[in-house]
DNA sequence: TTGAAAGCGTTACCAG
DNA sequence: CTGGTAACGCTTTCAA
C-alpha cells in the first residue's frame, strides 16, 4: 500500500479510502486507481480484518456438499451474501457432530461475522463455542422449538406426516418406510419419526420400517432396502422413502422384479431432486426449496448483522418457516 | 492472549508457543492449556497470518458445487489438506470465466498459500493475477499442454475418442452426440471435439450432433435432446452423451417412445455418476476418479508448498495424469 | 479532502 | 526453556 501511495503521490490513508469506496476527490481517486493497476496491488484482507476488527467471513456448515440439497442451499447463501462483500467459509461435516465441532472451532479462529449451520443438534461444546463467539447464528433445515439464535427451515417430522396422509388418502393402508441405519442423519430420523407418528394416528401399522446402509442412504441402497421390505412384508401397498435417491433405487428394484409402480406398489420420495422429475415413473415427493433456504438464511444473517451494528444482541429465537409441499407424480 | 498469559503466569510468547505446538516445558504447557480452556480463548487467525506472513488458506475454484464430480473433488482436496491445518476457501464459478476472475481476485486478498482451479481456460487477467500471486497453482480436470504451473487431470478429448472407439467396436456406425449449447463448459466442448475427431478418423459421419440447453446439461435436457436427435437422424444406432445426466434423460425419453436401449439404440454417458450404475438399463460410461483428482491435487499442492519453503519457485509445468476407463454396462 | 500517528493480536528474532 | 520488542499491513481517529 505504501508503494501505491508513493506512486500516486498520496498517503496510505487515501489509498485505503479509494479501496473502501470512501469519498476521495475524483482526480485523486483516478491517480490512485492507476497506481493500483500498474503495480497489480491486492490489499491484504488479514491486515484489514485485524485493523478494523471485523472480517468478511461467513462460516457455513453443511452435512455434505455432495447432496444437491445442501449444495443448493450453499448457492443460495452465496447469492445472498457475496453482493455484500462477504466470503463463505464452507465446511462439510460429513454428518458428524464432532466434526462439526472441530470445524466450528477452526472457523471461529477467522472471526466470522456470522454463522450458518445445518440442523438443530450440536454438541454441547459447539453450543458453548457459538455462544461465546457472540455473532449471529442461523440453524438451517429444521424448525427447532429452541433455536440457538435464529432458524430457517421446516419440520421434517410434519413433512413426513403429510406424506403419510397423502398415501393413506390414496387408499393405502399397509405402508412401509425405507431409511438409513445410522443415527447420523437427524433429518432422516425426523422423517421416520413423522412416519411412525402419523401411521399410529391413523391407526395403521407403523412397524414396516427398513433401515439399511449408512445415512444418508443413496440410490444404491434403495434397491436392497426395497428387496428387504418386500421380503418381510410382501403385501405392502406403498413405500415412503427417506429421500428421492433411495426412492429411485427402490423403483429400479421393482422394475427388476417385474413389480409395477404404482399399480402393484406405490413409492414416494422426499426432497424433489432432479431425478424425481425425470425418471420413469416420475416420483411423487415432498418438494423443499433448498436454494430458498440459503437465500433466506443469507437475508436473516444480513438483518442480524445490521441489528448487531446497532447494539441488538440476539434474535431471541426468531424462526423463519420454509414451505414444503407434496408434489404428485406418477409413482404414488 | 494477554489474558491467558496473565492467568497462566507466563508471557504471551509462551502461550503462542503452546498453541503452535513448539517446545515448552510440560508443566508450563499444562498451565497454559488450562488457562486457555478456562477463558475459552480462541486465537485470531488474521493476526497470526499478518504476523507470520502466511495464511492457512487454500483457494479452490470449481465450476459448480452442484455437480457430484466437483463436490467429490472438493472432498478429496479437503481430505488431503485439512490434516495439514489448511482451510479451503471454496468458490463456485458457475462455469463463467469472468466470475472465476472475480473470485480469484477476492480470494487473493486472503493471501492463500496455494490455489486449485478447474480447467485450463482462464481470462488473461486471471493468469496475470495468478502469476503475480507467486504461489503454487494446480489446474484440475484437464491435461493442458501448457499448464500455468502444475495440472492434475486427463484429456477430455482423448476420453471421448475412446468412447467413440468403443461404440464403433460394438458395430455402430451412425453415432450421434448430445451435449450443451453454450460455450461455457470447456470439458463438455472437449468431449464433443474428441467425438468429432474420432468419428472422422474412423471415416464415419461426425455431423450427428445435438446441442441443446445451457451447459452443463442435466437430466431434464437429455430427453428433448434425444427427441431432436431421433427427429433429425431416425436411423441413429448409438448416442454418446456429454455426461451421465443427459444420458439418463435420453434413456428415459427412449422408454417413453417405446425404443429399446440398447437393442434399438445404444446410449453412453460420461462421468460414472451414481445414477449410471443404478438405473435401468445401467449406463455404459467413462469412469473418472473425481475424489482422486482432489486427493492428488492436494498432494501436489503440499509438495509444491514444501518446495517453495526451500526456494524452488515453479513446478515447471508438472502434469499428473489421472486415469479414466470405459465402464461397460447395459446401455451400450 | 487529505495526512500522521496509534494500534489491532499475533509471531519472528534475539537475549537471557 | 522463556521473555521482551519489533514488526506485519491495514483502519481508526483526530488534526489540518
Amino acid at each position: 500500500m505504501s508503494d501505491v501511495a508513493r506512486l500516486a503521490g498520496v498517503s496510505k490513508m487515501t489509498v485505503s479510502r479509494v479501496l473502501a469506496g470512501h469519498s476521495v476527490a475524483p482526480a485523486t481517486r483516478e491517480r490512485v486507481q492507476q497506481a493500483i493497476d500498474e503495480l497489480g496491488y491486492v490489499a491484504d484482507a488479514a491486515a484489514g480484518a485485524l485493523s478494523s476488527g471485523r472480517s468478511e467471513f461467513v462460516a457455513v456448515l453443511v452435512p455434505s456438499l455432495a447432496s444437491s440439497n445442501f449444495s443448493d442451499t450453499v448457492r443460495g447463501l452465496s447469492a445472498a451474501l457475496e453482493p455484500h462483500g462477504l466470503q463463505l467459509l464452507i465446511g462439510d461435516t460429513d454428518y458428524h457432530l464432532d466434526r462439526e465441532e472441530n470445524l466450528v472451532r477452526s472457523m471461529l479462529r477467522h472471526q466470522p461475522r456470522c454463522i450458518a449451520l445445518t440442523g438443530s443438534r450440536h454438541t454441547e461444546a459447539t453450543r458453548t463455542l457459538l455462544r461465546r463467539a457472540g455473532v449471529p447464528v442461523v440453524e438451517m433445515w429444521d424448525f427447532p422449538s429452541d433455536p440457538i439464535d435464529a432458524a430457517v427451515g421446516f419440520s421434517n417430522v410434519n413433512a413426513a406426516r403429510e406424506m403419510v396422509r397423502y398415501l393413506a388418502g390414496r387408499g393405502h393402508q399397509r405402508i412401509g418406510f425405507i431409511g438409513g441405519a445410522s443415527e447420523l442423519d437427524r433429518r432422516g430420523l425426523d422423517r421416520l419419526k413423522g412416519f411412525r407418528m402419523e401411521m399410529k394416528a391413523l391407526g395403521l401399522d407403523a412397524g414396516r420400517v427398513i433401515r439399511l446402509g449408512d445415512s444418508p442412504i443413496t440410490m444404491s441402497h434403495g434397491g436392497p432396502a426395497m428387496a428387504a421390505l418386500l421380503e418381510a412384508w410382501p403385501d405392502t401397498q406403498a413405500v415412503m422413502c427417506v429421500s428421492d435417491m433411495s426412492a429411485f433405487g427402490a423403483i429400479m428394484e421393482c422394475h427388476r422384479r417385474g413389480i409395477k409402480v404404482p399399480d402393484d406398489i406405490a413409492v414416494a420420495g422426499f426432497g424433489n431432486f432432479e431425478v424425481a422429475a425425470c425418471c420413469m415413473p416420475s416420483i411423487t415427493t415432498i418438494s423443499v426449496d433448498a436454494y430458498g433456504i440459503g437465500l433466506r438464511t443469507g437475508a436473516a444473517l444480513l438483518a442480524a448483522l445490521e441489528a448487531y451494528e446497532q447494539g441488538v444482541v440476539r434474535h431471541a429465537g426468531k424462526r423463519i418457516r420454509v414451505d414444503y409441499e407434496v408434489v404428485t407424480r406418477e409413482s404414488a
